[in-house]
DNA sequence: AAAGTTAGTTGACAATATCAACCTAAATAC
DNA sequence: GTATTTAGGTTGATATTGTCAACTAACTTT
């Protein structure tokens, strides 16, 4: 039977990931939350991004998007700027501080992995990571 | 390296898990949350459960669960009744309806995981367990 | 050039989470 | 045994997060 498998293992992982970088981050003190840390690293990552490109990512809602730049913005992490291509969208990019912030992030996340996988072999997150995908691909596929 | 472990794959799992429960619940239409599925199954699981044993094991704010009881109640999903043991307390219980429901979520559970689970081998299962409780625990020692 | 689409903004509101004050019952102190 | 403290639960107020619909301006289609 497969029924040595429960959900609440997954769920426990996500849950103590997030209280592990909400600390490590002090992000409470700085009016950071968890959505400011996925844009930010977004922003990081993809040049010339907007707000268009944020709400498709993480599917999210356009009004709370744009609400969640216009924080981003008020704390001096981010700007927007005109885009030649399409003068309807604004292009993001970080400022020096949103800079500084986004690199503090993901040293963050790469202390909180390290931490989180210790003891743990090559091959057993390589069977994690083969499983993790299969499970999305299956419970996405379910959807249609 | 360890670094082709991606943190977002297990977050995409919990977050379909999530989408395809409520879908497959039809939850939107009963007016059933997240919340109330979780109590509606812990205390299906526990027989004599009071509110405060709710707060601890889910550890959120009694308020919210005081609340959460309250909506269950209205829906008649579950009831309450006095402790002979401790008369500050309240012994929360399915009504028939509740069973109804608890048993369904259940199903849905067993379900959505056995889509969840199609072309992973019993191996690759148990290192997936055993790796997700590393990571637990790894985590949960680190707030020390 | 008119009609439809798309990026983004805003207002209103629903859902969820948190804080503090409070009541009653129980446990403990004295 | 009464007084004080602690614990289970309720409620009000408020913060946070997520959703829906209307709207403007810019682009695309025909």
């Amino acid at each position: 039977m497969k029924n040595d498998f429960s959900s609440n293992a997954v769920f426990n992982i996500v849950h103590c990931y997030r209280l592990a970088m909400r600390s490590a981050l002090k992000a409470n003190e700085i009016g950071l939350n968890s959505m400011h840390v996925k844009c930010l690293s977004f922003i990081k990552k993809n040049a010339s991004c907007t707000a268009h490109d944020i709400v498709c990512f993480f599917d999210k809602d356009k009004s709370q998007i744009a609400r969640l730049i216009k924080e981003m913005i008020d704390h001096k992490w981010i700007t927007k700027t005109a885009n030649p291509e399409d003068k309807r969208s604004l292009i993001l990019s970080l400022t020096k501080d949103g800079e500084v912030l986004a690199t503090q992030i993901y040293e963050t996340q790469v202390k909180v992995k390290q931490q989180m996988l210790q003891g743990l072999s090559q091959e057993e997150l390589h069977v994690f990571n083969k499983v993790s995908e299969t499970m999305t691909n299956n419970l996405k596929l379910s959807k249609r």
